[in-house]
DNA sequence: CTGTATCCTGTAGGATACTG
DNA sequence: CAGTATCCTACAGGATACAG
């Protein structure tokens, strides 16, 4: 259900520093855990509910990732049911404007669906 | 050769704006495909050098989604051979800074390398 | 030179079931 | 609740050959 395209985000890295970033926020989901967390710390099933149809295994191996580059930090609550709560990193913050950049992007994208003005040149 | 990592990059799009704006640089290469236009219009076998191991095919396949997308424009030169040059439309533009700022944390990524300091909080 | 057509493969990620 | 373990498959994209 809710089949998601495909595509290889690793170019080369040392053409440009892009590649290096695509690792990160390249998977699946990924920007929109950053996007989630940055509105706050949040845990597991609520980041799950938040992500609709992603299944639990992408999620955790997602936020694993993060959480082994630094960019998100996992605390585990000794509540009864242990709880787990995810957050950005400082490091994590810093992805914050690209992603916004990126959603700002996406925006005007959507409205404009492929006018295709030429360059200004 | 130089097997290339996978991922899907098409979050449900209702989410949040990112998946929106991923679907344009979600593409294997995609990002620096721009980057390499944001320096200045750029031909087919120019690209292909500069993004070294991509193949023609699927340099090829991004050049028309993005071109399809209005971000980049396609003009064909009456040369002897011809020529086909390739330019970031103004929309294509406003991605830029986006790339830009993926890049710049990319570069922090790589140096920080996962040190994972806790949250500020 | 600028692509397109095939064929083939790896692998990301979905579904489902199960554990502490 | 917060995951892990399996199994399975669609599809992005590499290689290669060919075309205008």
């Amino acid at each position: 259900m809710l089949r998601m395209r495909k595509s290889t985000v690793r170019p080369p890295e040392g053409l440009c520093p892009i590649g290096t970033c695509m690792q990160v926020l390249g998977g699946a989901w990924t920007p929109n855990i950053i996007w989630y967390l940055s509105e706050g710390p949040r845990r597991f099933s609520e980041l799950k509910a938040d992500m609709a149809p992603i299944s639990a295994k992408v999620l955790s191996s997602r936020l694993k990732e993060l959480e082994q580059k630094g960019v998100i930090s996992r605390q585990v609550l000794d509540t009864s049911p242990p709880s787990v709560e995810y957050a950005l990193t400082s490091l994590g913050g810093e992805l914050v404007p690209a992603i916004r950049a990126i959603a700002k992007v996406g925006y005007r994208l959507k409205q404009e669906g492929g006018t295709g003005r030429p360059a200004p040149r």
